[in-house]
DNA sequence: GATACTTATAGTCTTTTGTACAATTAGTTC
DNA sequence: GAACTAATTGTACAAAAGACTATAAGTATC
């Protein structure tokens, strides 16, 4: 909670009801997004960043993101702005927390809206465009200092994450269309930083009824070749429609 | 995902980078805030809702909101806000979500978030000051059409805080201080719309071990009194740092 | 003051779920 | 064929959840 003082000074600047003061005091916000983009590859959960090739952090590692225009909603400005930095085109959006302590922009008043998307890194193919220098995805443990409030902005994207992942079946979108149990064991095992029993995780996983299996195993593998599985999004449309929810 | 339409329609109408863009035309956002103050009385979740007497929806009942000031963060604003509108000083602020559809105000270009907080009801007396012509505690499932978008503020708010409440003891802070296992039932079924047997949840509750024993008795009840209780945060908090977490 | 009534609280039994770990299977490599 | 690797199946025990019964402790009635 805010403290009692803060709140007080604000009041007194404008200790004035609100029609009374000029309209244009108020409407003088700039609105921005930026994208938390999770990517899943060699067993390591990576998040995407761009290299600012514009003031201010020029030359600094960010999170994908700039201002909104007056005619847009949040989630289409993240669409665009994802597409023009990095081409990265077709994606799911989520908001994650909106951020306005007022000097969190060095230059002017902006108030930005994170956002969260997951997407298969081998779907995509990320290049630097617009204004940014360079676009990489980064593991996500190895994200060093980034621009504006934006470590803030990540780590709390990947709380939610982490949140979700357990009662939503969002994992599967960081993996490739066929995937083996232990492609997605060790996808929640880095997620999480968890570790799971196989026999256990392959038993609850198959309970939940999600997964459809092809009938087509691995190959070139230098051992038993596992068995190949798809996510079911119909069955799982039906199961969530039928108040039935997972948990991992 | 937005349609791809739509997004195209935004870019033709400012194709070119960012910086030729005159800096006025990103500065013209509004910022608000939204408040759902949840409260809990006679056996039913209220919300608080006040009258507006200000334009525009001047009248219509609406969630206590208004513009953010130019140096105050959304918390603070809300905290403000909140205050001057219904003189609730002290209370919790979370945010839920950030609305920004191009017309959702009427008037100009304001993009609101939404942010939820608990209350007790008997800890509290709201009255309307500043432009709010009326304040409100209304049962969650008797509340009417709402000014701007609030119908959809409340419903986001009153779903996150359904998930929030199974996991977390947010339930506490609607009750008294003392309260009886019953009255923490009532306040689950009321808040989740779900019935438990009464003597199995004795048993979750309890052994949740959150809960202070105060070796006292509810008083003039027509029946066997009874064991009054408190909410041990210290006890809460030491689980939590120890990595445990409860489930109801 | 005995009896009915109401709700609190304790206890039991069964089913389900979670967890650890052993056993078996099916492939590759040498 | 023997050694090796990982997939898959199975088993046994512990813990939690759920349904239901029994008892306790008050008030209200007569």
């Amino acid at each position: 909670m805010a403290k009692e003082t803060e709140v007080k000074d604000v009041n007194q600047q404008f200790a004035v009801p609100y029609y009374e003061i000029p309209y244009e005091k108020f409407f003088q916000f700039g609105m921005s997004v930026d994208s938390v983009v999770f990517g899943y590859h060699d067993d390591q959960l990576k998040v995407l960043l761009i290299k600012r090739g514009a003031p201010p952090f020029k030359g600094q590692l960010a999170l994908p993101g700039d201002l909104v225009y007056p005619n847009e909603t949040i989630e289409i400005a993240a669409h665009r702005i994802l597409r023009d930095l990095t081409g990265i085109d077709e994606h799911s959006v989520e908001q994650t927390k909106t951020y306005s302590a007022v000097d969190r922009h060095p230059v002017a008043r902006v108030v930005t809206t994170g956002v969260y998307s997951i997407i298969d890194i081998a779907k995509h193919d990320p290049h630097a465009s617009a204004w940014a220098d360079g676009v990489f995805w980064m593991p996500i443990d190895e994200v060093p200092r980034l621009a504006f409030d934006h470590d803030q902005i990540l780590k709390d994207a990947l709380e939610i994450l982490r949140n979700k992942v357990r009662k939503e079946p969002v994992g599967f979108e960081l993996l490739p269309e066929k995937f083996v149990l232990a492609d997605l064991q060790n996808l929640y095992e880095a997620l999480l930083n968890i570790d799971f029993d196989k026999a256990n995780f392959r038993k609850r996983i198959l309970s939940a009824k999600v997964l459809k299996d092809l009938n087509e195993f691995q190959k070139d593998v230098p051992h038993r070749p596992a068995r190949l599985y798809s996510f079911d999004s119909k069955k799982y449309q039906e199961l969530k429609a039928s108040g039935f929810s997972i948990q991992i």
